[in-house]
DNA sequence: GCGCATCTAGTACACATGGACTATGGTTTC
DNA sequence: GAAACCATAGTCCATGTGTACTAGATGCGC
């Protein structure tokens, strides 16, 4: 608590498993007054470690890492006594996550493309306490809240569905008749807008429903 | 060819379009003796001009990014007069993107999880001729060489699939009957030992065979 | 020219799938 | 407790799909 090194800057906390990133943000941010780096991880488990040891005032993370992801860790960091704000900087807008990130307790998120002025700024908004979602993708989780979003009984055939499995074979997987998972599916193309399964798997993968085999 | 800056050092021209990445590799390498970054691009096309004015030694570019592709920049770059040597470097390792590459002429394929050290070898490695691919990488490539490729038409027809069009649709938009729609289908199914349509069409979205619909 | 791969097309059959329903028991929500 | 949603299960039927064949036409390399 007593570890201020930068009277007033706001301390940052680097979560990205590219050592390329890790240092363009160093770069980009120690330079600027009124923020300080404190530290840099490389894993959720790594970060969780700093957030305890380095007391960041804000976290800087990716959401797909090697291990624990980015989701988890923005779980786990909620779960902390008197939490850092989390910003979540990634590469790409997959409607999912960014809906989950933000359920997750993200207060903000952001794509790597963006332009350097405005991370700083939205690290500044973040940590006064309001969020930051850029307008489009604001936009996009409006539209995530509208339609009306799977179950997690039609999450998990979908995932099977992806797999390539046949309506026989989910029936099996999940101790259910094969009537019953030929049902979810239907509900699935239905609500997915979709004409068949193969669409609704390439959708799902497109939108990040479900995760991709490895 | 009269302006090397600094005498001896390797030319560098950066291409990414996020600031982010770009910041990171300027101020990972521009400290590295004998290595220069002389410039940085976020665009194919920005890169194409930069490439005759700064007059690089070597290209480091990621493969994805908004208008000109990556592997459009480095067929450009490589019918120059005096084309520079050129490293990819990016976050995903889709087996069809790295053996594009190469072909596209690419003198190394590099993740951006990449420890410095390794970057700045493969910098080096590159410039002096050689090719620079990391084992696992070369292991995929190996195996994309000896499986049995998908023909062009099959390719076609698995865009189509992943569309989620019907053998009957797919028949009528190609002017073929849906028997023969249906035996490609049968074959590409057979080829990348799948078990359906459906995972066929995973599959090509996880091995990069097929761009995302939009 | 001969062989090989590719694209084309067909037949036949068993099985999977999608669509349109009804229906029941369990939760949660108001 | 009524309403709403969910997971479960079923029926019926038309259509789509996967598999296993055969086979002609074309083009390419040796």
């Amino acid at each position: 608590m007593t570890a201020t090194p930068i009277a007033g800057s706001i301390r940052i906390l680097l979560v990205d498993d590219h050592p390329v990133v890790r240092a363009g943000l160093t770069s980009m941010l120690s330079t600027i007054p009124g923020l300080a780096v404190c530290g840099a991880a490389s894993t959720g488990e790594e970060a969780l470690e700093m957030v305890d040891s380095a007391q960041p005032d804000v976290l800087l993370l990716d959401l797909r890492m090697p291990g624990m992801t980015g989701i988890e860790l923005l779980k786990a960091i909620r779960a902390k006594a008197s939490p850092p704000k989390t910003l979540v900087l990634t590469s790409y807008e997959s409607d999912e996550e960014i809906y989950r990130a933000i359920e997750a307790g993200a207060q903000g998120y952001l794509l790597k493309s963006t332009p350097q002025a405005e991370i700083v700024a939205a690290i500044q908004t973040v940590h006064s306490g309001r969020h930051h979602i850029p307008p489009h993708i604001a936009a996009r989780l409006a539209e995530r809240m509208v339609r009306s979003a799977l179950t997690q009984r039609e999450l998990e055939i979908l995932e099977m569905v992806v797999r390539g499995l046949t309506n026989k074979q989910i029936g099996h997987a999940l101790q259910i008749s094969e009537n019953t998972a030929r049902n979810h599916i239907n509900n699935i193309i239905r609500k997915l807008d979709v004409s068949g399964r193969t669409e609704a798997a390439t959708a799902a993968i497109q939108q990040g429903l479900v995760r991709m085999p490895d």
